[in-house]
DNA sequence: ATTTAGCACTCGAGGACAGTGACTGCTATT
DNA sequence: AATAGCAGTCACTGTCCTCGAGTGCTAAAT
């Protein structure tokens, strides 16, 4: 544990820096008011959280600037909060305004995150895969093109338009409808994919070939909805080219290329979805060199307790945590409200 | 009109500048095989097209470069085609799969021209006011929630979500499905919902709340439709950091908050749309400083002849024109060919 | 009358160099 | 234990200089 007055130059230090974004050294330091130290002191001081790995000197004659693991203390240890006011609660409800299904919504909020924190934001969609069919019908556009419409137990409304070897009738297509919604519903994607298969192998013994094609259809149909789903979105990664530390264009693309389809940020996710609450990842946590320097606030959100997806904010490890998360911990709570079956 | 060797030395200068990116220096140029001039010449010949306003030097010891001028030139009248093989057009169409809607073909298209040539692409989407309706229908989610699907003459399917205020029987809301489809077939989103609106009127004399609930709810799905898209889609803007020219990241902010919502593009595009055929826009030309040193190349496409909408990609005037004109040229044609009623 | 060779000139890029200032760690003193 | 003092390190900055690429102009050559 670290005496009084470690972690009060430490956070000094700390908040000098998130400001700044320079080394900050001995004097800045011991010139504080709330600092009634000599230089001499804070060096001795600056030296030993140095040694603890909670610091780093770019070099000899430079000040001193967190290590991954100084960001780790802070955030757990040294963090105070700077809560939002009400009206900026009242600011978020208002654009993540109701009437949008949950795509949308949850579109809106990787909006809303990137715009408030002026850093890119990360939305993990639910994992359709539990999704159940609630709903299922079809639209004749012409004989032979059938639109499919698929209402998802999350009100997520889906469809697709099937095209028919030969044309088919609307009674058929009426019973097609009767026995989908009869006998699907409540199933996820994958079981009524699992259903229709054994139906299909029936139907194909009966000789009915205008059904077997249209079944044959909608089954190409439900596993290409299956995989089509991206698991994440990203809004705002062009926000992040106004910080330094990440001028190096290089680099950037680098990072751009990790958040348009990158595993290690799923990973993450997962974590946070296990051990609910809002997390902090810093650096060389992310387990990729690529997000060097970048932190990950994320928070689980919720649809009626049950714990649907991940939002979060992705920026420099530098970044005002004391905003960022209040501001993403809300949003989080809000959007959790916001979701009803 | 520029006599033979003025027009030979400026193409070879050309070439020589698009594929380096340095100025290019009269020595340079008269060392070239097909050139047997000295660089004395070469020099007269330089400083004329300087004052001829087609190129440019940086500075006194440096060599020359084009001016927005000069590329127009070029494209006008020295570019000569480097046209992809048959195996290229090949891939196009395949990934340009044939049984997606309208909306995700456009997408898979702006994707594509961005990953083919390395810039960013934009495409102009048509605009959704002509197209008319060409089915309705309703699905009961439950007894205060309907959910509209709404077909349209290019085959593009919305569907919205409607909260009622109050409960509305099946039979009610059939007799307004086939209401609607009688009435509101063939007409645009804004002439349908002009009718929509008169029957408004006299449905509230007669005093049918319920389907007077319905209706309004209707109406206001149908406006919220208009208004909501977005004319513009950009596809793989974070590829234009790879090049010199945006290397400040000042201005590619600038340049990316430009395209994120900007009129001048959309500009440039309806003069593409009244000229049909391609056209390339050169810096200047584009109206709007951000765009200094960018170019775009774009071509309209069409439905069965009728011109649709326009696609193209945006990257650094300093571009490898050879290529990316008949890339764009051949990836509108294709498109043009995949889109039918 | 072109074309070319030659020459003086310009200017940016890049290296060497010294001065400055912001640090540090260590040691001796309070 | 805290501090003052001091020597040392190192990035940063500005100056000076050289180098080289490239120019424009003029006079000679074709």
């Amino acid at each position: 544990m670290l005496s009084d007055r470690y972690q009060m130059l430490f956070k000094n230090l700390m908040g000098l820096y998130l400001s700044d974004g320079k080394p900050v050294g001995s004097s800045t330091l011991s010139k504080l008011p709330e600092v009634s130290l000599s230089s001499a002191t804070v060096r001795n001081v600056l030296a030993d959280l140095e040694q603890m790995g909670l610091l780093h000197s770019p070099h000899t004659s430079a000040g001193r600037v967190p290590t991954d693991l100084g960001y780790r203390f802070f955030v757990d240890s040294l963090l105070t909060f700077q809560l939002p006011t009400l009206g900026h609660e009242h600011a978020i409800r208002q654009q993540l305004s109701t009437d949008l299904n949950q795509d949308r919504l949850l579109q809106e909020t990787a909006k809303l995150l990137s715009g408030m924190t002026g850093m890119a934001s990360v939305v993990m969609l639910p994992s359709k895969a539990q999704e159940t069919l609630q709903q299922v019908d079809f639209l004749m556009l012409s004989p032979k093109r059938v639109l499919m419409v698929l209402v998802f137990s999350d009100q997520d409304v889906q469809n697709r338009v099937v095209e028919l070897e030969q044309s088919i009738s609307a009674d058929q297509l009426h019973a097609l409808a009767n026995f989908l919604n009869a006998e699907c519903l409540g199933l996820s994607l994958r079981h009524a994919r699992a259903k229709l298969m054994a139906t299909l192998a029936r139907v194909e013994q009966e000789h009915q070939t205008a059904e077997l094609a249209l079944l044959q259809s909608a089954d190409a149909l439900l596993s290409q909805q299956a995989s089509e789903r991206r698991p994440l979105m990203v809004a705002g990664k062009t926000k992040l080219i106004d910080y330094e530390e990440f001028a190096d264009s290089q680099k950037l693309r680098q990072l751009y290329h990790a958040l348009q389809d990158e595993q290690a940020l799923l990973e993450l996710f997962d974590k946070t979805l296990q051990a609910p609450g809002l997390k902090v990842f810093i650096g060389s946590e992310f387990g990729d060199d690529v997000y060097q320097s970048c932190s990950l606030v994320a928070r689980p959100y919720t649809m009626e307790g049950e714990v649907l997806g991940v939002l979060g904010v992705i920026g420099p490890s530098r970044m005002n945590y004391q905003k960022v998360v209040p501001q993403v911990d809300l949003t989080g709570k809000i959007l959790s409200s916001l979701l009803k079956k």
